[in-house]
DNA sequence: TCAGATATGTCAACATGACTGACTTAAAAT
DNA sequence: ATTTTAAGTCAGTCATGTTGACATATCTGA
């Protein structure tokens, strides 16, 4: 019989390295959240908001359709936080000039200046973290991120993420 | 005056880096929380049911005060979700010895076998993760994920982590 | 050109999980 | 004996997600 004690296995220590990539990365993400979480709620804005807000300040001219997908939320959650938003003048819609039905969508100058105020702390904490980490690990953080994406979904996100 | 053209700032290139990054955690923790979402799903439970069974998992004998502190919410928000998990048997109270005003909360073999059941599916993404980029990845993923911590947080949360 | 597909928006209804603030009970601590 | 603490509860609110059905305008292909 093998000594259970003096021998854990490694599959063991496999496990507990991943439970603590797990936990950490829970803390982590609430933390992540935390700054424009607060710059939030000053405006009565949710994370939804926030996620809108960044994703046509960083697609000018994103279609609700392509939003919708870049969310993965139903038409309906959508619609509730983009009228918000453009009734009080964040973003604006213009039709398509191709296809007439679409709403392209824009972040306003009020807009941008939201835009602004909510990813200022969240770059900060994020660089503040790289700077800690240093370059290399950087490289891993982004190496091991992509690869919680499913493999067959990493091309489409990736294109989404590096396109300007 | 310099050429804006051929030579991007550093600056710009950083900002680009930040945003990538913080778009990268955004998709990559949507699919990381997407094997159990699944899973929840079938037992009606959310992702508040999932947080609370893991954290007993990880800590049997854990008392209510310590479990809302590491979940960051508030009493009611806990009472809820903790009282539909005791009433369907997957977790258990019992009154702590030497406070028994507390009620230490533990795992029933029913709440392992859900624990079990959710975190399989997370840490097989997570391990796949791993495998694919590295051992030095993964030790570059942990350093930026702790650094998004605030700073004066990580000892304690570090210490929940890597408790056994 | 017209029928069907598509892009968007809207209505109604519902679930989850977060919040606040006030209050109760039991037990511990001073 | 009084105060503090641990836990639970009540009542209400809010944000954000869901489904399914339907309306409108526009585009597209046979």
């Amino acid at each position: 019989m093998t000594d259970l004690k003096s021998a854990p296995s490694p599959l063991f220590l496999r496990e507990e390295e991943l439970r603590q990539g797990i936990e950490l990365m829970f803390f982590a993400y609430r933390y992540f959240t935390s700054d424009p979480d607060a710059i939030l709620k000053r405006y009565q804005f949710g994370r939804a908001h926030h996620r809108v807000v960044h994703f046509v300040g960083r697609n000018p001219g994103i279609t609700v359709a392509e939003l919708l997908s870049i969310l993965s939320i139903t038409k309906q959650s959508l619609s509730r936080v983009l009228s918000t938003l453009v009734e009080q003048g964040f973003i604006e819609q213009r039709p398509g000039t191709k296809d007439r039905r679409q709403r392209l969508l824009s972040l306003t100058e009020k807009g941008q200046a939201l835009e602004d105020e909510l990813a200022s702390p969240q770059k900060g904490r994020v660089a503040r973290a790289y700077r800690e980490a240093g370059a290399e690990a950087v490289e891993g953080y982004r190496k091991v991120l992509l690869g919680l994406i499913d493999a067959e979904d990493r091309e489409e996100i990736l294109s989404r993420i590096i396109k300007p």
